[in-house]
DNA sequence: TATGAATGAGTGTTCATTCAT
DNA sequence: AATGAATGAACACTCATTCAT
């Protein structure tokens, strides 16, 4: 569509708009891409969720750190609660998917437990957006994550591998019997979670960087053994 | 207790103090009282930030829950950062104190250990806008944290108590040596924590009602045993 | 001037201008204009700031007079200090134009120098809210002055002109030499400058109404006559 | 008046009042001096208001500087108009006081002239508040000076000290006859006033800074030489 | 698909002023 | 004469959202 617009001095007085020739078209239109514009407010507001909260982050900076009209967002994702949901199911689909490239149904019971732990670990340290997603999330009891489907599709299939792991372990005579998979599951999440979600109010509560590597090298070891004795036969 | 003060204009001149006779008691009148109202703004805040942390909580709401005029916020307070700091700190001391009731160096190691567990959960169960202000005090990397002093000055002792409690179980044959008091207490802090802050999260997840009693008190014999295995010898 | 742009989306593709004809301005429309909305804010808040000061002046007032949303003033100017900026620097170009379009070079001196008092006074006359303005700005101790580059280079020009003026009267053996052009400058301003800008006080202490017909007359010659006595050789 | 109040913990229960016995008096009573505390507020408010206008003025701000309680100055003034035209009028009248004290009528007309000059020049000098002062009353229309009596009883009495200075002078053959002791009153205020209130944007404007030692000394002189030229016969 | 301009309801904060003692 | 606590209206400014092109 190309407009022809009449102004006096600075004020319009009237304006047209018609079909764009072809012969035009082809040398003015700029590249545009849906998909990628989508992606690129997506990325940003996980950002500025992860930093600020839903009711601390902003749809103004949201666009900004995107590089997009405020108004894509809307266009692409409804409202600010739309976006927020999305960016909240991805980060679930994306730990989801990290955690089936680990193949541990291939690995032995021990291992494969070390693994888990190490993983979940590694997973939090490096994407710690996550935790704080997961917190604004459940800060808003979870709301944003109720609509989504494709979440409520993937988890079961996850906890079903740690059953699986644990049948494994103490068909083995390594695991003892007897232990709910969720249950254990949360406690893994947990003792890593925690240590890294809180690490600032730990580091003065402490007094003690919980950050340096050191630390977090000791923390990984002290959860795998957390782990290890809880599970053991 | 009862005061009497005898003041000269505003200008104290002398206070006693004694227990309150009932009789008296009856008729109290409510008056302008600076005290009950910074306290009922304090409450008041706790709530607003507990539900909605502290971007999305209003000084608004504070005042109408607090049945105050807005403007005594900032007159006691000084504004709503000042607020939430304030509303951190006491929380901060408020568990504490409580910790400190526990009186885990007359136990025995294995029950104080037990008792500990047991605390962390009940308090984080019955306190929860403690855990989801927690989790505001991190998201804002805990910068409404490192200006209290009186929270430094608490916090040592605890940790203190539990190495106490780690080195009367090594002496007595039933904890293993070598354990780190700031991880262990990082450690019964996570595993009770993570499930009661994540429980939206998680009762969607797992597809299980994660507040019911009865896997509530499962969760709790789950903790106690995670951190027996932890220590043992 | 009317202008015909084409664009293609926002992007504008070419521009042509030429004469108004007049068939087409009779059907003028309003619309979206972001140049008009700033300019009748600036026109607004002239009004405003000349009439209340700097800190008198209220932005809602400002958006009301303005007829546009308030949310506009920030998006046009980000705040009512820098809007204030703006219309001081907007107000200090308008008469520095006026003064340009006097062209004093081609006039004799003696005649120049009553043209510019006269002009002086009857933009000040004419011109009150400046007035204010540069009281507000000199409360303020020039801060909103201080950043505008524009005035600065405007200003110099008008030093040299009043200069020239000087030389060419002396030159002629009309005006004493060793007058300091800027001295002189400030004594045209003041004579008139301070006669309206106090012409409320005044009027009351000299029990008087300073801005009656023929008292304005009246002063505009007394000024003329001090700086023809100033000047003289 | 003392007081006697029962409180439980921090609510106040019941209060009684009675007169102080003179014995407690005698030690309790602190020094209270209402004249004293009401010249502190005036003063602490000259300072405000010229400082940041009648509108961006605080009470709150002269409190503090006053050091005295909120309260006093509604006690006092009745409110902050009322400060204000209470410090205008206080203005006003310390600069007619210190023109009194000149004497100019038991000078020789030319010396009495320049000594006029030089008193206004210096009195600005020495209390730029009074410059401050004198905008903020015309910002509001001389509002605040209208209601004072006291004004306009000493006012008078000063034209008609210029005015036996010109008719002396004419007398004396050095003054030129004809010249209105009002006009040539403003316009000796006009001088010095511009020159010290527009200081600011001056300085930016000229480019030159107009505070520094020589060029006061140079502006007076050059004002003395304007009122001289302007006069003579 | 994309954009700059516009909006109304709020958001933290401050104001001059008054109350009760 | 003096004070600390309290108030409501207003303040500058921001928010998520929509309009018109």
């Amino acid at each position: 569509m190309w407009y022809v617009r009449l102004t006096l001095g600075a004020s319009p007085i009237f304006c047209v708009r018609g079909e764009m020739p072809v012969s035009v078209a082809r040398e003015a239109v700029r590249v545009r891409d849906a998909e990628a514009t989508r992606k690129r407010i997506l990325d940003a507001a996980k950002r500025e969720f992860a930093l600020l909260g839903l009711g601390g982050g902003r749809v103004d900076t949201v666009a900004e750190k995107a590089k997009v009209n405020k108004r894509m967002i809307y266009y692409y994702f409804g409202g600010k609660e739309d976006l927020f949901t999305a960016v909240v199911e991805e980060a679930y689909l994306d730990i989801r998917r990290a955690e089936k490239r680990l193949d541990l149904d291939s690995m032995e019971p021990e291992a494969a437990m070390d693994t888990l732990v190490a993983f979940t670990w590694n997973y939090y340290l490096k994407n710690p957006e996550f935790l704080t997603l997961v917190n604004s999330v459940n800060l808003h009891k979870a709301r944003h994550l109720k609509i989504s489907g494709a979440i409520k599709k993937e988890y079961p299939g996850f906890v079903h591998t740690v059953e699986r792991l644990l049948e494994r372990g103490v068909a083995k005579g390594v695991f003892r019997s007897g232990i709910d998979p969720i249950q254990l599951n949360i406690t893994i999440a947990a003792i890593n979670y925690y240590y890294l979600t809180n690490r600032f109010s730990g580091s003065i509560i402490y007094d003690r960087d919980l950050m340096e590597k050191q630390r977090l090298d000791e923390r990984l070891q002290f959860n795998i053994e957390t782990i290890r004795r809880l599970v053991r036969a």
